[in-house]
DNA sequence: TAGTGGTCTAGACCACCTG
DNA sequence: AGGTGGTCTAGACCACTAC
């Protein structure tokens, strides 16, 4: 293994284990250097990768930070939802209802990696761009790592919804899969969002994953796509 | 501008321009460095993002290639559907029409950069996986850009589509844009796919973009979800 | 064996930010 | 002024590929 993978390692174990928690700088590149033992170019190799993943955050003239779940991250990052003019915009979430489930779908099992059976937090959301109901979010949290959720800190948590997962929780979403395809609006989609039942919607049905690609979240999102597009983000690498 | 980026322009105007063609290998990366007048790291430095864009390809021990639009790179990536099951197959693609036209789309006509009249050519294939429609494509691609194309040229390219562009018309297709909505199937596409009219398809709209993010191709996929999916690439980095 | 890219070093100097 | 990341240098050695 490359040297400077192996630094990586070591820098997202110390994420990771809360060594350095979200937001907090980490120690300068010629330190770490030091204190790894490699040169500044391998050092800066493996911060360069953390980087792209958008692990941490380079701050010119300030310093390296473990990246926090604010709101602008989950905008460009996690949510891809668009007018169709392409505005880009934050949604409203509504809380629409919070159950304590056993998991009984075999494809949210085997998306969490666990069994049919095991217990989980189901919480569906609202998120209203312009006063509009746009998509329908059901969100399906293994209990297991979720212990202490309530309906209240989910209800009253100052932002995000994975910003909580990071600092009440310790859990870090560092990136999602996607798969997508199109469905008739069942009665439920079709209540949360104002449309006929049978209207076609965008179901994207997203895994989220934490540190060494575990999984930490399934969810299902319907969205109605009558003014709104889903942004596949073959975004501009460089 | 950084050194490193001005090296990266200069390759990449060399890659424009055609005096390295695309499978063609870049002279070493110390002659390069030679040749630029700067340090091997700085060579390598613009040489990275090139790799990480899909415009170069690396080969230990061989050399630096620029690359070609071949069965994989369609496949993987720019081909986003893939059964349910996760099996990703390269479709085999029929040609259902090919005319020249005005176009008469506002919206066609923004993606491409033109104005609406403006003449082109539109192919409509049908896209099968194991032996079933799935897909459907309309394809607009500007005349002014693809002089000479005539339908036999196209029915009988020996590669992928963008492969006839890069060797046909020196087209390079470097990245895409997509947006997608879940529509109703339309007389069209219902035909095409075999699907009731009515029946929920996902709509992709992409845009296909050269050097300098010049738009080449517009193209309008509508994919019959029944058993495959869209596939947003938040591919793992590293 | 010779040539290629992949990794790594041990610095230097600059631009930027904060006190 | 002092510290941070951003860029750049001029090499070295290694692993891989082809002949």
């Amino acid at each position: 293994m490359p040297l400077f993978r192996a630094v990586k390692r070591a820098l997202l174990q110390a994420l990771e284990s809360g060594v350095i928690a979200p937001g907090e700088a980490l120690p300068s590149e010629r330190e770490l250097a030091l204190c790894f033992g490699v040169s500044i170019g391998t050092l800066r190799h493996a911060v360069d990768e953390l980087v792209a993943e958008h692990i941490l955050v380079r701050r010119q003239g300030r310093g390296t930070f473990a990246a926090t779940h604010n709101a602008d991250r989950f905008l460009f990052q996690f949510f891809h939802v668009e007018r169709r003019d392409g505005l880009r915009e934050a949604p409203r979430v509504e809380l629409a209802a919070f159950e304590r489930v056993r998991i009984d779908d075999e494809d949210v099992a085997d998306a969490l990696g666990i069994r049919v059976g095991e217990l989980a937090f189901q919480v569906d959301n609202r998120l209203l761009l312009q006063g509009r109901a746009v998509v329908h979010d059901r969100i399906t949290l293994p209990a297991n790592l979720f212990r202490g959720m309530t309906e209240k800190r989910f209800r009253e948590r100052p932002s995000t919804i994975y910003q909580l997962y990071q600092s009440e929780f310790g859990i870090n979403v560092v990136r999602v899969l996607e798969r997508a395809s199109a469905v008739g609006a069942d009665r439920l989609a079709s209540r949360m969002l104002g449309v006929l039942p049978g209207t076609p919607l965008m179901q994207v049905r997203r895994t989220a994953l934490g540190f060494a690609d575990k999984p930490v979240e399934y969810r299902v999102s319907n969205i109605n796509t009558a003014q709104h597009d889903y942004v596949s983000l073959h975004a501009k690498p460089a």
